[in-house]
DNA sequence: ATTTGTGAACAGTTTCACAGCG
DNA sequence: CGCTGTGAAACTGTTCACAAAT
């Protein structure tokens, strides 16, 4: 199998989740440019990583192109187990399994230190003190983790989490977190969000006119 | 001013964050190599788009360098104003002025479509319905929204957004939204930050054995 | 001596342009 | 004929290796 570059991986998700949305039959990579802004060229040969040939003259076949990016995500087996750490106002939010219906992961436990809270919080799934956090995620073969505790407890529970052998982390904190390599982590924080969008904005008021101009795939509104 | 490329600038985001947490007068490229597991080569070339000259022989002085990664990120000037869309569960999380406490944002609107909701809920900030969103983001001059509404409405909400001149969307819901490429968007829904994980660790399981240690910064864990 | 800053080489990603398929 | 799939070219981003700074 080729290599698939790392802007494409995270492209071919989107697309995942932008074709569940859509309602047609067959859609074309002109079509997919508007709807994502990206290029037309990028979209096919993105979707050529793929093998499944399933577009031509037409424009892709959505229900066939949906399966085989559900497939090459790694989309398509068992669910993934996952849990919640930091029973907080943001950790109780995601409690209900309606969260993730329908998706490849199911949330099936959560922690808190705070052994009142995983007594008296209601839940899908059954709620235990932190200080069961290892042995939960080896018996229950828990693969990822979403990260809801207070920033200073950000780093230490990631350590235990990587001790474990989690494969994600789900980084609500805005604390930068350090694992091995072989843990992949997202920072989804409001503040790191936030900061992203100002730098694009920063660096678009540094770019000059022409320059500018030249960037942008399209001048007016997009729908 | 040299064009800062797309990966730098999310880096530097990154940087900033993390050198707030950190404590020493002065921090090499090759510390901040183990902190965050990119090459010190890469930190390097990023730092050195800043143009700061606050390193040298003894690594950076955080002090000088945390200053120009606020400039340079747009990050020093007035706080920019910030709404919240979409009072329901997740929305109401966020309805603390605390929660961007320090940073360069604040919170000053709440909108709901749900006039109860606008009425009855404690927030720092004055909430308003939905109706009232065009008027409230042009004279209180609100540069970036929270977007926590129903999936049915994301974008219906973003075009509107859209229309009044917001220069970005923190995207909570998993709708890949459709906008004018002047507008900025961040997607941090769990479903894509959970399939964006998967992707990755389907993607490590496709490299062999030797290209795949190849791609480790380091072999074990980074505390 | 140690560590930055940076040309030059290298690797990754996108665009171009068009052959080939339906 | 319109649209995909894909070599080849162009461009963007990273690593290497070493001169410069202190």
């Amino acid at each position: 199998m080729k290599n698939l570059p790392e802007r494409s991986r995270k492209r071919l998700v989107q697309l995942s989740q932008l074709l569940s949305q859509q309602t047609g039959r067959t859609i074309t990579s002109l079509e997919l440019e508007k709807l994502t802004g990206w290029s037309n060229s990028v979209i096919r040969r993105d979707i050529s990583f793929l093998n499944c040939r399933c577009g031509a003259s037409n424009g892709y076949k959505i229900n066939e192109l949906q399966t085989a990016l559900k497939q090459f995500l790694g989309n398509n087996e068992d669910k993934k187990n996952c849990c919640i750490i930091g029973l907080g106002k943001l950790g109780e939010t995601m409690l209900s399994k309606k969260l993730l219906d329908g998706s490849a992961f199911q949330i099936i436990a959560g922690f808190d230190a705070n052994v009142n809270k995983t007594e008296i919080l209601h839940s899908d799934f059954p709620l235990y003190p932190t200080t069961q956090l290892e042995r939960v995620i080896k018996t229950e073969k828990i693969r990822y983790a979403i990260l809801t505790v207070p920033d200073t407890a950000a780093q230490l529970t990631a350590d235990i989490l990587c001790k474990c052998g989690i494969w994600g982390i789900v980084n609500y904190t805005k604390t930068i977190l350090t694992v091995p390599s072989s843990v992949a982590v997202e920072n989804i924080s409001l503040l790191s969000a936030l900061s992203d969008l100002a730098a694009m904005h920063s660096d678009m008021q540094n770019i000059t006119n022409s320059e500018y101009m030249a960037k942008m795939p399209f001048t007016e509104g997009t729908k």
